[in-house]
DNA sequence: CAGCACAATGTAATCGATTACATTACACGT
DNA sequence: ACGTGTAATGTAATCGATTACATTGTGCTG
């Protein structure tokens, strides 16, 4: 039924050229005549020839596949941005391979060895939980301009990253409170040492010192992203004596978990307390009370990390900023779930 | 600073030996007698050599690679199958490459391609909407042992498969209604041609014939397994004459938007309306109310279909039942979306 | 001690494409 | 007519590992 599929030496034969002709009309066409051009490609069509890629990898030192390390596939967070990378690398030569780097131990080996055993040419991280350390291994190998981060990036460290305005997010959540009458905002966190962590907590708490409101550090709260976390918070909240009016969590699924806390225990959202969350995750529109929250445009991020990505890896010449971060714009979405500040909830200051 | 990579060559030199001894180290190390293969392995560390693996998959014609198929990456619900696969697959030899089927033109094609240009070994397809002339030109190029099927498949089609038991799923759902008192009960599908959409529906209305309910086909409301098409739903059932008193959906998100639709009109879930989902999303604990909802265990569909297809692709004789669907079961979590039916929304007949 | 089995290792072809270098042929200027 | 530049194409080395086959050496049997 099906023959073994045939080779560029089956191709050259039928075409009555040699292999050198047959590489030339695919790679490089203008090189050749319009006969042979014909010629060769009928041979194509005939023999049903496809290029091995495997052997051009080898030949030409590249594996024309990049590597998306993400902290944790299971998380739907990243699926709109894989998302994005996919979208930005469909109808280029690249392959997208994943690896999900929550358990793996010596990470940073393990992509090392991607690199070096020719199977990746590039990665884009989305996992900013590398230390010092490994970075440094990454430079040994001479991995500096082959790896952009995107949404989450590491400190101090020269790779180029795409992610979201995390401060103006921040400010913008915090603003929106604070003009709806809430003085005693209280912040559930992202994981401690994590970048946005960092970024989204200094800048509220940048914001409440400029505005010259009160602080508690009771309502700067330690989350982790998860929707468990959110519904811990609100226990935390729930047993506090002195209760803030409004709070900001690091993600949307913090913000669901606490509003089903704090709904169980027979609070109202927003009336007695007013949530806003983070990201803007499709079901943010569609939780009740929807969800007020930061958009931050994810397959956009994923897109743009892709791009620059092949724009580097393409490049022989240096860039102008390869290690610039792009900043993308974010979006306060205002629904259901934050409002102006209801007097018996509130204790003016 | 860091030299050319040492290749198989450089070792062979160190060592003192011929290249095939230095690959008779690495891959039939009993072969060799103890001294030589310290001598190799001491070389390996001297040059910190790594071996090249497009030369390995030239050479083996083996891409040590598999592909995954998602219809949508975007979607959240894949993410935990992903997990699962990408668990799967970490410390094996093979990498895991995804596609979005979702926009690709002639998406049979582009994967054949990827199978005859070397790129991959294995599939595992999460997109059961392929037609049969499609999944023929699959069997042309020889890729019937080759490809997976996870959570959806393709009725009528030869392929191994491992997915949830819709039949059962749809059943528990009609009939914990059905005890809590429900006779009116409505169905938001998925999109239609979908496998899922037709087995849970089927389940469903054979449930419905058994028990001998009144049936409406107003109360069959095509969805897409997306919020907006529950929330949609949720528009289309508010204008009913003759209301469901319970709906059960095709998957939590479309549970979430059809509860975000109701609530918004000012009706109550559960009091007026039980509504039950599919899936167990993450989120679906801390809905408010939180969803009752059919469990299927994502990940461990992903892991499973890890394995399956590892298990085919190493195997030289014919596996026992190599084209059989593995089913995994299914659980009714019960949670406060469903309750008892109440008088007033009831018409008992 | 001849003969043989077998273990250990080496030599070189091979996987399939790319490309540096070589060759051919034709056009053009003087 | 002759040299020269150039376009078109061919020859063969190369990428780096694997492995069929060849070779060597050792111990065992009769």
């Amino acid at each position: 039924m099906k023959h073994k599929s045939a080779k560029i030496q089956d191709v050259a034969r039928v075409a009555g050229v040699s292999t050198a002709t047959v590489s030339r009309a695919i790679s490089n066409p203008q090189k050749l005549s319009k006969a042979t051009l014909k010629a060769v490609s009928d041979a194509i069509s005939a023999t049903g020839y496809r290029i091995n890629k495997t052997a051009q990898s080898l030949r030409r030192q590249k594996a024309n596949a990049i590597l998306v390390c993400v902290p944790n596939l299971g998380n739907p967070f990243f699926s709109q941005i894989l998302s994005g990378i996919s979208k930005g690398f469909s109808g280029t030569k690249y392959s997208v391979l994943i690896t999900d780097s929550q358990h793996l131990k010596e990470k940073e080996m393990r992509i090392i060895e991607s690199f070096s055993d020719g199977t990746i040419d590039g990665m884009i991280c989305l996992d900013g939980n590398f230390k010092s350390n490994q970075l440094d291994k990454f430079s040994a190998f001479n991995l500096d301009d082959k790896i952009v981060f995107a949404c989450e990036w590491v400190d101090n460290a020269n790779y180029p990253s795409i992610r979201s305005d995390n401060e103006k997010g921040a400010k913008l959540a915090f603003r929106h409170l604070y003009d709806l009458g809430h003085r005693k905002i209280a912040h559930v966190t992202g994981p401690e040492n994590n970048v946005l962590t960092l970024i989204r907590r200094d800048s509220l708490n940048h914001e409440r010192e400029r505005l010259g409101l009160p602080f508690n550090p009771e309502w700067i709260i330690r989350g982790d992203f998860s929707v468990a976390s959110g519904v811990e918070a609100g226990h935390r909240i729930l047993d506090m004596k002195d209760r803030p009016t409004a709070v900001f969590c690091a993600s949307d699924e913090v913000a669901f978990g606490l509003i089903s806390a704090l709904t169980s225990a027979g609070l109202n959202v927003p009336k007695d307390i007013s949530v806003v969350g983070f990201d803007d995750i499709s079901l943010a529109d569609n939780f009740v009370p929807a969800l007020t929250t930061i958009r931050q445009n994810r397959k956009f991020i994923g897109l743009r990390a892709a791009e620059k990505l092949s724009e580097i890896l393409e490049q022989n010449k240096e860039l102008k900023n390869p290690y610039s971060a792009e900043i993308v714009d974010v979006e306060l979405i205002v629904r259901a779930s934050t409002s102006r500040i209801h007097v018996s909830s509130s204790n003016t200051y």
